[in-house]
DNA sequence: GAGTTTGAAACT
DNA sequence: CAGTTTCAAACTC
């Protein structure tokens, strides 16, 4: 339906004129859609009529495209597009582009929008432009339009005719305004990393946000504005929704603040609870990510509307922050520094970027940011958009062994998938052997349905995908809803169950001198492992496999564990760990093997990963680490969703870490600014709160909890952890 | 590749 | 909260 319709649109009439929204909008502007032929052409094809098979399979088609334009778009110095607009157009596909550039495409795929759809308003801007992008705006709507879940009819058509209209207007505005400024109604656009946007908006924040915009003759029409666009808001907030749970692995999906929040709101029964309806797709997610944030913390950033960047507090927050914000003063030259998403992987949303002083560092508590990249900084977010595929390529290139598997997921998960090995468990053998096992495991449920945390890949918030070899799987983009109810049904009995399992410091890697820090000791799992044969020798300890050293929060028996043995008696605080480290050091040759991998991984993560990788440093990262830990945690970062649980927890033990071993965190903590933490972690966050007595595990977590709940500091220490995240040094305060 | 071991997750 | 069962990964042969 979709299709013939959007083709249509080309042809500017027929039935596109009929849907209320295009009308109101002609009657609004006193410019003709005339110019909306160039748009009809590029949709058609591309976007509306394909819709399904475009995200139908996540993995595999918007992959394709999307790489392809990546790279076309990817090479600033292409002009193709740029021309006029060439940079802009370049910008929404590539992920390099600077944020500044993003900006401008925002602002530009509104004016194509404009153009082609209906000027409205926006006719101020010359159309004749536009229809160069039209081309590429197909691309960027395919994914708007063609999910399934919304309602051809009405979104599509309506979207293009609409969408564009307000959307363009404020982008314009802005743009115009101020590229200069910050502010960015452009943010209130949505986008996906590589063109797709447009996908979600939210209407009315968009008609508030820019009234000076829009231009309604009378109130009455503000009204009758908000109502066609509320109309057709359902449908689309829905397509977004499935879009984003369709989303490639690799794509990115930028929102505003409000328009996620929106999207939640609408979508509701599509998104978990609190979770965010922006799903972030980073190179170490293959997979499509549900993010799930706490909600409470995203309201924040309504209120704040147009600027409080200062309450970013889930990472399509930060996202949003960063292009709201933080992009607009980005300069392609760059400070690749400035947005900086923390984590990507991890809670993003937990962690509040905003500040440009951040580094990735302290953000990337081992939990995402470890994987691979650099990626954890903000800039390798935007690089990451820009270039995923690339850097993937890269780092696994390097690997050696990897790089079939980088390659893939790179740009296109597709390729990882297409990349079939006769039995899945060869496959994920296969993967694993390459050294990238981290890059994507594989499940092989046969009772759990792949709907337990049993199942590695729902565990990691993943959908299971086709190497799996899992049966009756249901953790499936068919059945989200399912996958859904039963996330949150694990995550109301425990928040913590999708958090990441190990919290890392990456601070660590920031302070180069310090290698101490960088050894695993710096870094604990959130519950601690309670092995009893395996000595924490083996990857059945969770420590162990992840990478770290065992704590007083572990209840393991005659604990051997590499990386850090527990002492029973040993405070867990600073002290504890150096000792762990020291022992770590004194371990045998096997233990520095391990290590190593180890170190190497956390100077990925690294905030100086934020700058532009080099293939060497990616290169490190993506060395097999003896642990698949790293893969975990990259997976698991993403995941976590939910609560964030694993970021409060670690904040809450992080606390007293501060006091000890202030000088490798101390760093991080200065540079964050409160104003850019979230509330969560700012205040008694609740959810933080909640988290710990909820958790099953509030074992190991609860203790930490209670000591530093007590203490008045507590807000500062939670300061400090976010940034550096360190979970286990809290406890050396007692 | 099949079977065993292991410990987390889930259940009672 | 503790004990038991279930489950799937890790490991061994």
């Amino acid at each position: 339906m979709d299709t013939p319709e959007r083709s249509q649109i080309g042809t500017p009439i027929s039935k596109f004129e009929d849907s209320p929204v295009f009308n109101y909008i002609n009657s609004l502007s006193p410019i003709k859609p005339v110019k909306s032929i160039h748009i009809t052409q590029t949709f058609n094809p591309l976007n509306f009529s394909s819709l399904p098979s475009v995200f139908t399979s996540p993995h595999v088609n918007s992959h394709k495209e999307s790489r392809l334009k990546r790279h076309n778009c990817s090479d600033p110095s292409k002009p193709e597009f740029s021309s006029e607009n060439g940079n802009k157009v370049c910008t929404n596909e590539g992920i390099g582009v600077d944020a500044t550039q993003l900006y401008d495409k925002s602002a530009e795929l509104q004016d194509n929008f404009d153009s082609g759809v209906s000027d409205g308003e926006a006719s101020v801007e010359p159309s004749s432009e536009h229809s160069k992008f039209a081309i590429e705006l197909p691309r960027t709507l395919k994914y708007d339009c063609g999910s399934p879940v919304c309602d051809p009819t009405p979104c599509c058509g309506t979207e293009a005719g609409c969408m564009p209209t307000s959307l363009v207007q404020c982008g314009q505005e802005a743009s115009a305004k101020g590229s200069s400024e910050g502010e960015v109604h452009l943010s209130e656009m949505c986008r996906t990393d590589q063109t797709k946007e447009g996908l979600e908006c939210d209407w009315e924040s968009l008609i508030s946000d820019c009234p000076d915009i829009l231009i309604f003759n009378s109130p009455n029409d503000s009204e009758a504005f908000k109502g066609l666009i509320q109309k057709s808001v359902e449908p689309l907030t829905r397509f977004c929704s499935s879009l984003m749970s369709q989303l490639p692995r690799n794509e990115l999906m930028i929102m505003s603040s409000n328009a996620s929040e929106k999207l939640d709101n609408e979508v509701g029964m599509y998104m978990p609870h609190g979770s965010k309806a922006v799903t972030i797709l980073h190179r170490g997610m293959r997979r499509r990510c549900l993010d799930f944030e706490m909600v409470g913390a995203r309201r924040k950033n309504l209120g704040d509307g147009s600027n409080s960047s200062s309450s970013m507090l889930s990472q399509s927050d930060e996202n949003i922050a960063c292009h709201d914000k933080q992009l607009v003063p980005f300069k392609p030259g760059g400070d690749s520094s400035r947005c900086i998403l923390p984590g990507i992987g991890l809670h993003l949303n937990a962690l509040a970027t905003t500040s440009k002083d951040y580094k990735i560092q302290s953000y990337l508590p081992g939990s995402t940011a470890s994987l691979h990249s650099p990626s954890n900084s903000q800039e390798p977010f935007l690089q990451s958009l820009a270039t995923a595929s690339s850097e993937r390529e890269t780092d696994h290139g390097e690997n050696g062994a990897a790089p079939v598997e980088d390659v893939s997921q790179a740009s296109a998960y597709q390729v990882s998938d297409d990349f079939n090995q006769n039995s899945p468990k060869k496959k994920r053998r296969r993967l694993e052997h390459a050294g990238e096992s981290d890059a994507c495991k594989r499940c092989n449920c046969k009772k759990s349905k792949c709907l337990k945390l049993y199942c590695e890949c729902f565990a990691a918030g993943v959908y299971c995908i086709e190497p799996c070899s899992c049966q009756d799987c249901f953790n499936k983009p068919i059945h989200e809803d399912t996958v859904l109810a039963t996330r949150k049904q694990i995550e109301s009995r425990n928040p913590l169950a999708f958090a990441p399992k190990v919290i890392r410091n990456s601070d660590s890697v920031t302070e180069i001198g310090d290698e101490s820090s960088k050894t695993p000791a710096s870094a604990r799992h959130k519950r601690g492992c309670n092995c009893k044969k395996s000595n924490c020798l083996k990857k059945y300890c969770e420590c162990y496999q992840g990478g770290v050293g065992c704590s007083i929060g572990c209840r393991c028996e005659g604990c051997k564990n590499a990386f850090g043995r527990k002492d029973g008696s040993a405070p867990i605080g600073t002290e504890a760990e150096l000792e762990e480290e020291t022992e770590a050091c004194e371990n045998s040759a096997v233990d520095k093997v391990l290590q190593k991998p180890e170190i190497q991984n956390n100077e990925e993560q690294n905030p100086a990963c934020a700058l532009p990788m080099t293939p060497l440093r990616i290169s490190r990262p993506m060395v097999p680490l003896p642990f698949s830990s790293n893969v975990k945690l990259s997976r698991a970062s993403f995941i976590t969703v939910g609560s964030s649980s694993g970021l409060y927890t670690s904040q809450k033990l992080g606390k007293p870490s501060i006091l000890r071993s202030v000088p490798k965190f101390e760093k991080h903590f200065q540079t964050v600014p409160e104003d850019e933490m979230p509330e969560i972690l700012r205040g008694n966050c609740t959810p933080s709160t909640g988290v710990k007595s909820s958790s099953p595990n509030s074992k190991r977590v609860s203790p930490p909890q209670s000591d530093f709940g007590a203490s008045p500091s507590r807000r500062s220490g939670r300061k400090l952890i976010l940034q550096s995240i360190p979970s286990f040094p809290s406890l050396t305060q007692h």
